[in-house]
RNA sequence: GGCGUGUUGGCAGAGUGGUGAUGCAGCGGAUUGCAAAUCCGUUAACACGUGUUCGAUUCACGUACACGCCUCCA
């Protein structure tokens, strides 16, 4: 099967040849760790997810090197840091920890490595050393090193940005030190109670793209097949890291795809705290909205197109997989995990996955158990966290819970009998108010319990 | 101002140079005491204009509108 991935960089699809195919490498732009992962986090997180997935069925599982950094030094942790009176070590070791307890809930795979910025100050400062050396980039009086876009003939490439004709200085005040107002830092001198290490510039700490390029470095060599992140991560993030890593390994290629997802909207607006609509995976947690359905929403639309995050999608999902999930139980096939040869494809066409979503609807009508369930297993819904959620809920006493549900459901049958339906209809409201969903299957009536079932309205009498 | 993306039926959302997306909702039917669930069937769309073509929702150009990046950001 082949591959087809969108490359940012020619602004097409393009066929994916690994450049060495026996080692695939992937580097994704993960979290700064000052606060909790919003959808807008989880979003390539699924993604670059669900590509992991497909590139280790494609290729061999050992194969595939998964590369997901961790930003653990940056001016938000620090500010958090002050403000709180807390160590940044302990703000950020907090967050990566909800990080990784998110990530479980939205059944999300652990890639090969997870680097933190902080475990590669040594390899950065080599980094910007050579960079200086080379006269990429030069050293201000007060310790500040920045990159000189200038030095690099391609910069802007990548983004396809010209670099005259770039509304520079329109909104933020234009640094005059800098060569070029478009030069970055690599390095800048931090307060001796901050956070920072010693360099040959003095103490201080590094900027934000350096890290990237030295840790892609160091783990996957000067060159890789594929990178990855959000769209706005394009430019100026990638340029830089891009412009920097060229100059520093002294090479002609970095990434050989570039491969970016677009943004998530909120009910039609942008998400941002300042309209109060930021929702971070934990608050979907809460509001008990499974990772499965999170998982299925971030998925119903292309990866490449902005997203809008609604109660509507939520609960269409919601009701989707409570149906999807359930034949987990009824129907036993052996699991092995291997989607089917259409979802595959859709897949391969630059992961198409609403068409895989749809590809799942029609094997549920040809009735292809086999391949439905394998594929969910693939696509990673597979906890069954809907059942598992709604014994949890109703632990306290179970028993009772459906002991009582049998018997209102035998005094209905009663009541049929005796074609009291008026009596019969009134079990049968309270029942579906308390999340009780009814199903008279000839003689018999069986019943399930629905996501928001709430054993407390069963009590009440209408 | 520069760079880029999008506009598909009531909603969501794929895709295609000529024929079916799909899901939800709607409508009709089977089923039911009536429902629910299920099953069967079904309506309905390609922003606008010009061009290319035997044929355009699909390609090209233009217009309008929307959105993103150019500042930290996934």
């Amino acid at each position: 099967m082949k591959l087809k991935i969108y490359n940012s960089k020619s602004r097409s699809k393009e066929n994916f040849n690994p450049i060495n195919k026996n080692e695939i490498k992937m580097y994704v732009c993960g979290p700064t760790v000052y606060d909790r992962a919003h959808i807008g986090n989880a979003r390539p997180v699924i993604v670059f997810d669900l590509l992991y997935r497909l590139l280790r069925l494609i290729y061999n599982d050992k194969s595939i090197t998964y590369v997901r950094n961790i930003t653990d030094v940056d001016d938000k942790i620090i500010t958090r840091s002050i403000n709180e009176n807390k160590p940044v070590n302990d703000i950020t070791s907090e967050t990566i920890r909800w990080f990784n307890e998110d990530n479980d809930y939205l059944n999300v795979l652990k890639p090969t490595h997870e680097p933190k910025a902080t475990q590669y100050i040594s390899q950065m400062i080599s980094m910007i050393d050579k960079l200086v050396s080379k006269n990429n980039a030069y050293v201000l009086n007060d310790g500040e090193v920045l990159f000189s876009v200038n030095s690099f003939d391609n910069y802007g490439s990548l983004s396809r940005q010209n670099l005259k004709s770039m509304n520079v200085g329109n909104r933020v005040e234009i640094d005059k030190r800098k060569k070029n107002p478009l030069d970055f830092v690599l390095w800048k001198p931090a307060d001796k109670n901050n956070i920072g290490w010693n360099s040959p510039w003095g103490y201080g700490r590094p900027g934000w793209h350096i890290e990237c390029s030295a840790m892609c470095k160091e783990l996957l060599g000067g060159s890789f097949d594929i990178h990855g992140g959000g769209i706005d991560l394009l430019f100026p993030h990638h340029e830089n890291e891009l412009a920097q890593s060229i100059c520093a390994n002294d090479t002609k290629l970095l990434a050989n795809f570039w491969v970016h997802n677009g943004f998530v909207n909120i009910e039609g607006q942008k998400m941002s705290k300042s309209l109060g609509n930021y929702l971070t995976v934990e608050d979907l947690r809460k509001k008990d909205i499974y990772g499965a359905v999170i998982r299925f929403v971030l998925l119903s639309t292309h990866y490449r197109q902005p997203l809008d995050w609604t109660n509507r999608k939520v609960s269409e999902a919601q009701n989707i997989l409570t149906k999807w999930l359930s034949l987990f139980d009824k129907k036993d096939v052996p699991i092995h995990g291997k989607p089917t040869k259409k979802i595959l494809e859709a897949l391969c066409d630059d992961l198409n996955s609403p068409l895989v979503l749809t590809e799942m609807h029609n094997l549920l009508k040809i009735e292809d158990f086999d391949g439905f369930i394998n594929s969910m297993v693939f696509l990673g819904f597979t906890s069954n966290e809907l059942n598992k959620k709604s014994n949890k809920k109703n632990k306290f006493d179970e028993n009772n819970i459906h002991e009582l549900i049998n018997d209102l459901i035998l005094a209905r049958q009663t009541a049929r009998d005796n074609k009291d339906y008026r009596k019969s209809d009134e079990i049968r409201n309270r029942l579906e108010k308390a999340g009780v969903s009814i199903n008279d299957l000839g003689e018999n009536t069986k019943w399930t319990l629905k996501p928001f079932f709430n054993p407390k309205k069963l009590l009440e009498e209408n």
